[in-house]
DNA sequence: ATGGTTGGGGTCCAA
């Protein structure tokens, strides 16, 4: 048997509930870590999810903005969120289940949702930039505070950076544009160094192919136009590396009913 | 170069 887990920024779960019941029924996933679910956790629709099997929840919301949930039908040993930046932002959930869960050894799944950074890539000029960047360096210090080397660990959401080449429609017309910008590649690169984590998705799909989970809701024809981004990614400790079995991205999804402008990322791991 | 769309909460901000 092997275990699947999905991310997806779903820009308002309470909107979106159909797209997201769609999903777990089509695409079975294990876990599903959810960014921009935009609500409290008391308007979090619990119910929906634990009929559909996912009684297990780990909920980090806020009003209006932000927010990440992660839904399981397995069960979740223990939860916990970090604050980044001491913004009072919900952009971090932790999930660990138990040795036999989801691996035979204790496995921690962390659902993030990087700032996406402005529109002004300078951190003089835009303090969500310096946030964003900021964010990065907090993460990077968190991550090398870890064994990842001995540790089962998967990071997974919407980092709101892609960082390869071919992670974007036009490398060049994108150096400039907050997501692809080389102050912000460079970081994330040194994010993933110090790990070191394993990008699942470039593991399965190597460049030069290119990845986009996410399509502008401005462009007249997204599909046409195929102007994407790779921003949602799911790493893994090298320990778990090993297990990856396989990756899809539900393209599908940005063409269903009142999209959102991400699509699915799902990763299979042998347990 | 510019502007294009969406969601939440309230008469604008974040993405």
């Amino acid at each position: 048997m092997t275990k699947r887990i999905a991310t997806w920024n779903i820009n308002s779960v309470r909107l979106r509930l159909p797209l997201v019941e769609r999903f777990l029924k089509e695409h079975n996933p294990d876990v599903l870590c959810l960014q921009e679910i935009k609500c409290r956790q008391a308007e979090f629709p619990s119910s929906a999810f634990t009929a559909l099997g996912y009684s297990h929840i780990a909920l980090n919301g806020q009003k209006g903005y932000h927010g990440v949930a992660t839904v399981s039908r397995l069960p979740i040993a223990d939860m916990s969120t970090r604050e980044f930046c001491e913004k009072g932002d919900a952009r971090h959930i932790a999930a660990t289940f138990a040795p036999g869960i989801l691996q035979r050894d204790e496995t921690v799944l962390h659902n993030f949702y990087i700032p996406a950074g402005g529109d002004i890539p300078d951190r003089e000029l835009n303090e969500k930039f310096a946030h964003k960047l900021d964010f990065l360096d907090e993460l990077t210090a968190w991550t090398m505070s870890h064994n990842l080397a001995r540790e089962n660990a998967i990071l997974a959401g919407d980092l709101n950076i892609a960082p390869l080449e071919t992670d974007v429609w036009s490398h060049k017309a994108l150096l400039k544009i907050v997501s692809h910008t080389p102050v912000e590649v460079e970081r994330m690169k040194r994010l993933i160094e110090a790990g070191p984590w394993v990008d699942a998705m470039r593991t399965m799909v190597p460049e030069p192919e290119r990845l986009y989970t996410w399509w502008s809701y401005r462009a007249a024809n997204w599909e046409l136009a195929n102007k994407g981004r790779r921003l949602d990614h799911i790493w893994l400790s090298q320990r778990l590396a090993p297990s990856l079995k396989s990756m899809t991205i539900l393209k599908d999804a940005r063409g269903w009913d009142r999209p959102s402008d991400h699509v699915p990322v799902i990763v299979d791991l042998e347990d």
